[in-house]
Order: structure tokens, then C-alpha cells, then sequence
DNA sequence: ATGAAAGCGCTAACAA
DNA sequence: TTGTTAGCGCTTTCAT
């Protein structure tokens, strides 16, 4: 068995209050600090976080429950809050959920019976219905990419609107009017949102939006591959095509490179996230790119607030919302310019 | 404050134990299980985990130690452990020591306060003295990717010398003899592993490997760009190169693509991990796969029957050792080919 | 500055 | 089957 504060107590002669004072920064006399000391590198004790836990009903622990680790937007949010959390004490437990609202409902019941001190949640299920319970702990919650209706809590938001209206905007801009979009599944609110901006910009350059231009897929590398399939069967008249996420982003890549089409002379292409993806990409591509540090950063400092650990504890929920910007390649090509020199030159 | 198991005994009328065995599976009168459930029900009860951890000394938390989250090695693994793991009442803790040996030994040590019941840690410390700590608790730890001397565990890895052996032999085969390696830092285990790997292949073919065809980086995408552009500048005469992580891999394709160098026609390549990657590049990439799910499985199960969850206790430290496998793409071109006929076919 | 003792919520041994 | 009770390792009053 591991050693406990008695055997230190027993060892140097000292009470246990003593020991525990000198754990929690208290006054000890010099001299007894140092037979503790003594002590704790003889017996190689480690205090026990969950018996001070029960103690104190404070785990020093965050829940998170995502959607899917296995997503590069989601895991860069998850080392930038986790960066954050560490350095003030705190850990996080981490649950992946496979975009399954029941295993997302399983996830918040595990993390409440652990008893964690908040949690944060990039929600999967619209209803809320799985932060009913945890909700009435008290306990702090900060919902990362959407509002939940009901429950009141603190939330980081992305302006996804606005992210895929600028994008579409720009294709406009270079003239193009027949743009396809692959987009997120309907009942995904950032896939709404996005979809929203997509009918925003449309709408505003006077261009009728055809329903076969809006492929729906998952948000996972082969829907983008059969996204884009998919949209050049249906429309031989797209000139540019707009992806929602990183992954069927990459999916829309693979697809166009198997269907031998050539980016941007045939096709113009912006995508979406993971900026490094974007570089490699060749021609390089024009890109929305979130602000994942900052959504990490956010999130993590106002869970801090609320756990009393910086700052003030805001009296009302705080929403945040952040904006994207459009990071600039070649994979935007002016619309019926292929035709006229078969050019490849970059144009920006 | 959240109910406890007193107040559905204060409740129902019952004694402590009766409603600590209805949790546990034992048998209680069917009036009495009733009653009990309605309580639950009308107070919301959670067990409390951290109560139950203190008593039974078992915290069904395992801890898991990684270099990189952001790291698609490392996530996918981690994304296989947790299903298997949590599908057996285990959660995880995972902590991202951001390649960084100080920040290693904080977070088993920090696992270690949290009384987790395992350890899994894919090292960063070659020494492995930021495991003796842990070890000396006598909890189960199984490693990833690397053995460590002086520390009795269970251990996952992967053939990496016979990976980078395998795909250069095929460079080789190809007719190459100028071939450049882009490797890991020389201080990190399964790096060496693969440069070996390397020279092996090279004195099978009778090749006297040059210093200047290899370069070291640093697993970072940045690294895959720096090498690329050091190894041409350095190696004109240079035909193909082997890159030996998926980080560096990406850092590679945009290098050649920013160097407008041809792929294959000028340089081939093979890669490393994320077929997903492979598949979007163009041409796509031949890659050497490493067998994540396996690996993640494997550990996993291992973890278990440490556990005593599934299968025998094993009696000495168990090592399991993973072979990769090569998946063909079109970006390796037989040497000199480029020069007789111009042609981009693909050849494998 | 230090010690004694109660109790956090649970499990388990024992008794009934 | 059910109730009583001790105690897991810690923090925290309250004395001293």
C-alpha cells in the first residue's frame, strides 16, 4: 500500500493536522518541515487526490465530451484547453462520443458520477436533454460551437454564418454564380449555420440556389469524397465548389484527384480548417480557417471564472462568439478564365 | 448538495447496507429494489465515484501519457484504447506531455496522485525514470512504441526497423541508389529504429549511404518542410526519399510542391501513416501504414487482463511487437524512367 | 504552531 | 435479505 499522512505523522512524531497544514501551505515550524520532508521522500508519498476529493467535494477535474477526438478542430481545441486547465491544477477527462447522442448522454452521466468540477461539451444532441442532470449540480458548463435552449450555461461560439457567407461572397467575386457547397448533416447546427451563410450570399448576387447544388454528407473524410462525386454528376455546369470541414475537405480533394479534375483551371475550391492540410495541398488552397486557440483559450478561462480560479464569476451566462477569416491560396481560380488561356496563374 | 446513498436509506427506510448491495448487484427484495428506484428517481441519484474510489481503493481511471495529442499516431490510438476501455466500466485520463520529459514526469505523477489503476504511456524518457515512481505502486503500466530498461511492464510495439527497411528496399527496387531519409530526432527510440531500418536496406544493396542524404527533424510538419528543401539542396543527384512520420510526411508534400518539384518524375516518395493523407495527395502517395487499431487494441487488452478484467493474468511482462505494411500509391517512379520517356504513369 | 477528533460517501464484514 | 458499524485518507474545526 501506498503511504498515507499517518504513516507521516507516525514517522515524525507530528500530528496530523500538521502534515496536512504543511500540505496545503499552512505554518510549520522550520524544523518539522524538514523531518515531513524526510519523511516524504523515505515512504515516497504522494497525497491522494481522490481522498481529498471526498473530502473537500472538489476533484480539481474537467469533463469534456466531444463529438470526436479523431477531428483535428476538436483535438487542437482540446490541447489549448488542456494547456490552460493544467497550469491552473486542473485535469480533464476526456470523452469522445462518435457523434452518438446516446453515448454523448453516457459520457455526462460517467463524468457527474465522477463527480468533475465542470464541464465542457461540444453538444451533439440539439435538445440539451443530456445536461438536465449535471445541470442541476451547480456545477459549471460551457458548451463549445452552440447555444443549448433551456440550459443555462456559458458558451463559445464560432460565427459560422458569416464564415461560409464570406467564403461564398469571394467566389462570387471571382464571378462564379454555379457553386456547389458540401455541407454537414441538417440536424448539426454548425452545418445550419453554414448552410445559412451559404443561401445569405447566394441570395445577395441575385443567384437561385439549386437544391442539387447542396450535397449533405457527415463531416467525415468519405462524405467529401462523395460529396463531390456526387455534385460534378449532377451539376457539369459548377465552376466552384465550397466544403464545410477539414475532413470533407480532404474527402473533396480525394475525389477531385480521382476524378482527374484539375483545381482550380476546372474547378475552384475553398475549404475549410486545418491550415497545414491547406499548404500541402497542390495548388495550395484558399481556406475559411477557425480560430481553434482561441475557442481553446475561451472556453478554458471562462471555466476558470466560474470556478473561482481567475477573475471575476460573471453574474449572467456569457456567449462568446469568435470570427474566422479566409486564408488565401491558389485554389480560387476567376470563373471562365480556363477558358480563355488555360492558364494556372495564381489569382487572389 | 447532490443526494447520497443515506438520504435513500432516510427515504425508503431501509439500512445503508440494502441499498449499497441494490448498487452492487445484490439481492434485494423486489418491494424494497422499488422503493429504492423511486428514490433515486425523486432525489436524482448519482453514486459517487470518488467514495466509492476511497473505500474500494480502485478508481476505474486509467491514465494515459502521450507525446502529442495533436498527432494523428497518437489520437487514433487513443481513440481505440477508450472504446475497448471504457466499454468495461474503465475511463481515461489522457495527458499530452507536448514531447517535453519534465512535462512526462508532471503527468504520472499528477496520474499517480489521481490513484489511477493503470498507466499507459507511449515515452518520451528514454531513462524511464518518470515511471518509477508509479511503478513502485505496483499498478499495471504498459508502454507504447517503446521498452524501457529497468522497468517491469507490459509492452506495444511496432516492427520500425523492418518498416523503413521494407520501404526502402522498395526505392531500391525501383532502381533507385540516391535515396534521402527524413528521420526523427536521433534520441527518440522508434526514429533510431527507422533510420536503421535504412542503412540495412542500403547495405543489403550495396549502397554507401551518404550523411548528407539524411536529415533529422523533429516530427513536426516544419521538419518535413526544412528536410525536404536541406536534402535537394544538398543531394542534386538525389531521386527518392523516404520520410518517417506522417507529420513530417505532409511537411514534405509541401515542400516538393513549393520547391515545384515533379512527384514522381523528378523525386519519388514514400510516406508515413494516415492513408487518408496518401489517398488526397496527388499523385497518391505509397505510404508506409502502421497498424493503429491494432496497436490501440492490443494495449488495451493487455491493460485489461492486467486488470483482472478479461482473460489470465499474464505471469512475466508481456511484448508484443506489430508489423506495418506498405500501401501503394503512384509516387514512386522506377529511376530513370523520368528522362527516357517524360511520362507520369503509374508504375508499382 | 500543533494535536485530537469528526466526518466527507461509500463498501464490506458481521450480526441479526 | 437487511441493519449496524468501522474505516478508506484526507481536511477542518476547535482546543491547546
Amino acid at each position: 500500500m501506498a503511504a498515507t499522512m499517518k504513516d507521516i505523522a507516525r514517522r515524525t512524531g507530528l500530528g496530523l493536522a500538521t502534515i496536512s497544514s504543511y500540505f496545503n501551505g499552512g505554518n510549520v515550524r522550520e524544523k518539522n518541515r524538514i523531518k515531513i520532508e524526510e519523511a516524504i521522500q523515505e515512504l515516497h508519498y504522494e497525497v491522494n487526490e481522490v481522498a481529498r476529493g471526498l473530502k473537500t467535494n472538489a476533484t480539481k477535474t474537467i469533463g469534456v465530451v466531444i463529438p470526436e477526438l479523431n477531428n483535428i478542430f476538436c483535438s487542437e481545441i482540446i490541447t489549448g484547453m488542456e494547456d490552460v486547465l493544467r497550469s491552473h491544477g486542473y485535469a480533464t477527462i476526456i470523452c469522445d462520443c462518435r457523434t452518438d447522442k446516446t453515448l454523448e448522454k453516457e459520457a455526462v452521466d460517467f463524468l457527474m458520477r465522477k463527480r468533475v468540477d465542470g464541464l465542457i461539451n461540444m453538444p451533439v444532441d440539439t435538445t440539451g436533454s443530456h445536461l438536465e442532470a449535471f445541470s442541476r449540480t451547480g456545477k459549471p458548463i460551457v458548451t463549445i460551437d452552440r447555444k443549448i435552449q433551456g440550459i443555462v450555461c456559458d458558451s463559445v461560439l464560432v460565427d459560422n454564418q458569416k464564415a461560409a457567407e464570406n467564403a461564398v461572397d469571394l467566389l462570387v467575386e471571382r464571378g462564379h454564380r454555379d457553386i456547389g457547397i458540401i455541407v454537414g448533416p441538417g440536424d448539426i447546427y454548425t452545418a445550419q449555420e453554414r448552410l445559412k451563410g451559404y443561401y445569405t450570399a447566394c441570395e445577395k448576387a441575385g443567384i437561385k440556389v439549386k437544391d442539387s447544388l447542396v450535397y449533405h454528407g457527415d463531416y467525415i473524410i468519405k462524405g467529401g469524397v462523395s460529396g463531390i462525386e456526387e455534385l460534378v454528376k449532377r451539376n457539369p455546369e459548377m465552376t466552384a465548389v465550397f466544403v464545410t470541414n477539414y475532413e470533407m475537405t480532404m474527402g473533396t480533394v480525394i475525389g477531385i484527384n480521382e476524378l482527374g479534375i484539375h483545381m482550380p483551371r476546372e474547378l475552384s475550391v475553398i475549404g475549410f480548417d486545418n491550415l497545414e492540410f491547406a499548404r500541402a495541398c497542390s495548388p495550395q488552397l484558399t481556406i475559411v480557417s477557425q480560430p481553434t486557440e482561441g475557442i481553446a483559450k475561451e472556453t478554458a478561462r471562462i471555466m476558470l471564472s466560474r470556478l473561482g480560479v481567475e477573475g471575476e464569476i460573471p453574474e449572467t451566462p456569457v456567449t462568446v462568439k469568435l470570427q474566422t477569416r479566409i486564408i488565401t491560396g491558389r485554389s480560387v481560380f476567376p470563373c471562365g478564365e480556363a477558358k480563355r488561356n488555360g492558364d494556372c496563374a495564381e489569382v487572389s
